[in-house]
DNA sequence: CTTTTTACCTTTAACCACGAGGTAATAGAT
DNA sequence: ATCTATTACCTCGTGGTTAAAGGTAAAAAG
C-alpha cells in the first residue's frame, strides 16, 4: 500500500492532533498542514487520516466541534475538550514510556547465553 | 480487547527482536523474557506476537532459524542475517526521524489563526 | 475562463499486535 | 510417585488503525 509513514504511527495522528487542539482551534485541512509544520516535515498525515480520526474523537467526546462561516466557505473548527485534554495526558505517559523503553533496549548489552 | 502495551507499538517488537537477534541467536520463549528484562518490564510481549514475527522475518530473509537440542527438547533459535541487520538500521533511522519529530511537535507553539 | 488550491468527506484495503487457547516435556514440590 | 508450575512451541481470530485513492465543490490565481 505504499505507505509514506512507515511503522511506529500507532496512536500518532491522536496525539499530534491532541496536541494541536489543545492549544487552538483547528480545522481538518488546516491540520493537515499544521503536522507537517510542526514535525518538520517528517510526519504528513493525509485528510484520509485526519477526518475520520477527527469524528471518532469528537464521537469520544475528546474533541468539540463547531461550524463557522468563514467568508462564503463554511469551516469545521475543532478543539480539545476537558476530556480531551486528560486523554491527551494519558497519551503523552504511554508514549515516553515506549519511548524510554526502546532507548533502554537499545543499549541494553544482552549478556551472552 | 484489553491491551497491555496501549498505543505506539506498531513495528515495535520487529526492531526490539531485530536488536536482540543482532546480538546473539535467541529462541521464541527466551525473547519474550528478554524483551521484558532489555525493557525494565515497560514492554512485554506474548507468544501470540514473537512467534508470528519471527516467521515473518525468517521469511523475509532477516532471521535465519536452526534447530538445536538442549537435553532432550529441541529448541528453534533464530539470528540475524546481513539482510536482518540491514533491515534494522532503517528501521532505526524511521524510529528516530518519528521520535524526534513527536518532540519536536510536543515544543511548537502554535501560532494563532 | 481555466487551473490550482482550499476544504470537506467516504470507501476500501491491509496490516499488525494481541489475547486466548492448545500441546507437550521437564523440573520442582509434596 | 504424583501433582503442579514452568518451559517451550505454536495457531487462530479479532479488532483497531493507518492510509491511499477517490469524489465533490468553492474560491483564488493565472
Amino acid at each position: 500500500m505504499a505507505r509514506t509513514n512507515p511503522p511506529f504511527m500507532t496512536g500518532v495522528p491522536e496525539l499530534l492532533l491532541l496536541r494541536l487542539l489543545s492549544q487552538r482551534e483547528m480545522y481538518g485541512y488546516e491540520l493537515v498542514r499544521q503536522i507537517q509544520l510542526v514535525t518538520g516535515e517528517a510526519i504528513k498525515l493525509g485528510e484520509g487520516v485526519i477526518y475520520p480520526s477527527l469524528y471518532a474523537l469528537e464521537k469520544a467526546g475528546a474533541l468539540k466541534a463547531r461550524r463557522r462561516k468563514v467568508g462564503a466557505r463554511e469551516r469545521v473548527y475543532y478543539s480539545a475538550t476537558a476530556k480531551g485534554r486528560k486523554r491527551l495526558a494519558k497519551l503523552e505517559t504511554d508514549w515516553e514510556r515506549i519511548r524510554d523503553a526502546i532507548s533502554l533496549s537499545g543499549e541494553a548489552r544482552v549478556d551472552p547465553a
